[in-house]
DNA sequence: GCCGTTTTCGGCCCGACTGTTTTCAGTCG
């Protein structure tokens, strides 16, 4: 798939006109192209072979035709010359933080600075090398430059939606016990269960006479390390792990609107104001206001229920869709549901990945059956790695053989779960199973994941899943495409087939709710979900902790627009059993 | 450059904070 380098083409460009000072509104629309390019599920090439291109929302006949230029020779020529009028480093010096278009346009011409490496030479010099004397480049600013490109060499940038979220929940926990305080809630894409966070936002509900003693409550936390802006309702902080902060304090009656607000996502938010306009609002942080009378804000749904929208899961808020259906909701129509029964964490009535220490997990197949009873689970099973993971203690077949009569001897004693014997079985290159049909014919449970030859090409790739799918003895796919946040790209295989095939054997898919993996993602869900194949959400545990992500399946589930109705393991037990029942009669098991 | 249940031309979301400014531009979310 090209979306994603053609998607590269365009934001560069667009960076580059914004120096230039290019009409703001031509680079808007690149923008919302590099977005809309990153999240298609479909290959670019597929869509732009037919007119279904210029069909996608945001592209034009003239974006198009320079994405059908790129595909027929490798280059855009526009772009190209509109990247020589702008030395290529340039560009590195807008990625720092504070510096955008202007003041790197401004380091360039005025100051002569073409790299990022020339721009911290200057900033070490005695008196800023004159820099300061540039009109409207204080020395303050450059201090501040010089400070964040400091901190941009030492930090990683986005984190993993699992780093993030212990960091918000406790700064939310201290926040709510704050003099004054009536509520806090982390928002952002934090609240969306994005897979990698920028930054934490929080909004908080006081009197205003509170809020500057809130922020600067905030500011004494021992998680702040440093205090990047102090306002009277507004408090940015970065924490000790360079994790930045920002809390809003705003009155009870804005605090919906608020929550709303910094939740977003921007796309999403965006729409919502146009529709607000559309039927004579005005809707700001502040609330939904008809003229200067506020109309409502106290809590979100107050808020979509005037816009004549349902109000949808955080999830779902990235402008994919969201806004019509809430829309359709609200008004009733046939074929919609009339309420949106978000998945809920106690939806989901077992763990089918888990590692004991047979293979490379930290405990043994007692005690992770007795940890999911515990968690109040109805079934579980337990599947070690196969023979070609020796470097996590794969099974050889004779070791499997055991490892299947010991947990059938657990399962037998196990009261009120269900334990199935199962394997992680590995995808290898060509598509062919790790293990013998013989072997896998002795299995409850059969996981078939990719570990290795994960930088293969997509038409390979998509072979090799789709003939995995077709073993009979195959239940799920683990993390199909083997990703790992925000390392490793993993494959990228043709996913529409890879969901046809699965719908057509039978096969589920498996949402690794591991924030390592989160794999599948949350488009590739949406597209499971539309044809109909089942995702089995699992945490892959080595250890009881590991457990605890589950939650991040579940919240990348709602991202994928799943409902507990398309979730595999959230059947009763006599559901699963029918489901597996199926499966090996369809399959001849 | 894109788009249309007011429009094929004329719009395109909105506010807080900072710094360099005597009234506002730039950056960020």
């Amino acid at each position: 798939m090209k979306n994603a380098e053609i998607a590269k083409l365009f934001d560069r460009t667009a960076d580059v006109m914004a120096v230039l000072g290019v009409n703001s509104f031509k680079i808007l629309a690149y923008r919302k192209i590099v977005r809309t390019l990153e999240e298609l599920p479909q290959d670019i090439e597929v869509l732009a072979a037919s007119k279904e291109l210029e069909n996608v929302p945001g592209i034009g006949e003239s974006s198009a035709e320079k994405i059908r230029e790129y595909l027929r020779t490798g280059h855009i020529s526009e772009f190209e010359e509109v990247w020589k009028e702008i030395p290529a480093g340039v560009m590195d010096i807008m990625k720092i933080p504070s510096v955008g278009p202007k003041t790197a346009a401004l380091l360039w011409q005025e100051g002569g600075i073409t790299s990022v490496a020339e721009l911290k030479a200057k900033l070490d010099a005695p008196n800023l090398a004159g820099l300061s004397k540039i009109p409207t480049l204080g020395e303050k600013k450059l201090q501040k430059i010089k400070q964040n490109l400091a901190f941009l060499s030492t930090s990683s940038g986005r984190v993993r939606l699992g780093e993030a979220m212990p960091i918000a929940l406790e700064l939310v926990e201290f926040l709510r016990k704050v003099p004054g305080v009536q509520a806090a809630q982390y928002c952002g894409s934090l609240r969306r269960g994005k897979e990698t966070i920028g930054d934490i936002d929080i909004a908080v509900a006081a009197e205003e006479k509170h809020a500057k003693a809130i922020g600067k409550a905030v500011t004494k936390h021992a998680q702040c390390a440093e205090v990047i802006a102090e306002g009277d309702t507004k408090t940015s902080i970065r924490t000790i792990g360079g994790m930045q902060v920002d809390v809003r304090v705003v009155p009870a009656e804005s605090y919906g609107a608020a929550v709303q607000y910094f939740t977003g996502s921007k796309e999403h938010n965006v729409k919502l104001r146009e529709l607000a306009i559309k039927k004579g609002y005005k809707l700001n942080e502040w609330g939904l206001f008809k003229g200067d009378k506020q109309v409502a804000g106290r809590t979100e749904a107050e808020i979509y229920e005037t816009l004549g929208l349902a109000c949808l899961p955080p999830e779902m808020r990235e402008d994919r869709g969201e806004i019509d259906l809430a829309a359709e909701m609200w008004a009733r129509k046939p074929g919609v549901p009339p309420t949106w029964e978000t998945l809920e964490l106690t939806d989901l009535r077992g763990d089918l990945h888990m590692h004991t220490v047979a293979s490379d997990g930290t405990k043994s197949i007692d005690e992770m059956v007795a940890e999911c009873k515990r968690r109040g689970y109805i079934y579980c099973a337990i599947t070690d790695h196969s023979k070609s993971q020796f470097q996590a203690n794969g099974l050889k077949s004779d070791r499997l053989l055991e490892h299947i009569e010991a947990i059938h001897a657990v399962a037998k004693q196990a009261k009120g779960i269900l334990v199935l014997a199962g394997s992680e079985v590995d995808i290898l290159a060509d598509g062919s199973l790790d293990y013998e049909d013989e072997l896998l014919a002795k299995l409850d449970w059969v996981i078939a994941s990719p570990h290795a030859a994960l930088s293969q090409e997509s038409d390979p790739a998509t072979t090799r899943l789709v003939k995995a799918m077709s073993n009979p003895y195959v239940c799920v796919i683990g993390h199909p495409t083997g990703r790992l946040v925000p390392s490793r790209k993993g494959l990228e295989p043709d996913m529409q087939k890879v969901v046809f095939a699965a719908a057509r054997n039978g096969v589920a898919l498996e949402l690794n709710a591991n924030t390592m993996r989160l794999d599948l993602r949350d488009t590739h869900l949406r597209m499971a979900r539309d044809a109909g194949v089942k995702v089995c959400i699992n945490t892959d545990a080595h250890s009881f902790q590991d457990m605890d992500q589950m939650i991040f399946g579940v919240i990348t589930a709602r991202r994928g627009w799943l409902l507990k109705e398309h979730v595999l393991n959230t059947l009763p037990v006599e559901g699963f059993r029918k489901w597996m029942k199926n499966r090996k009669e369809a399959a001849g098991w």
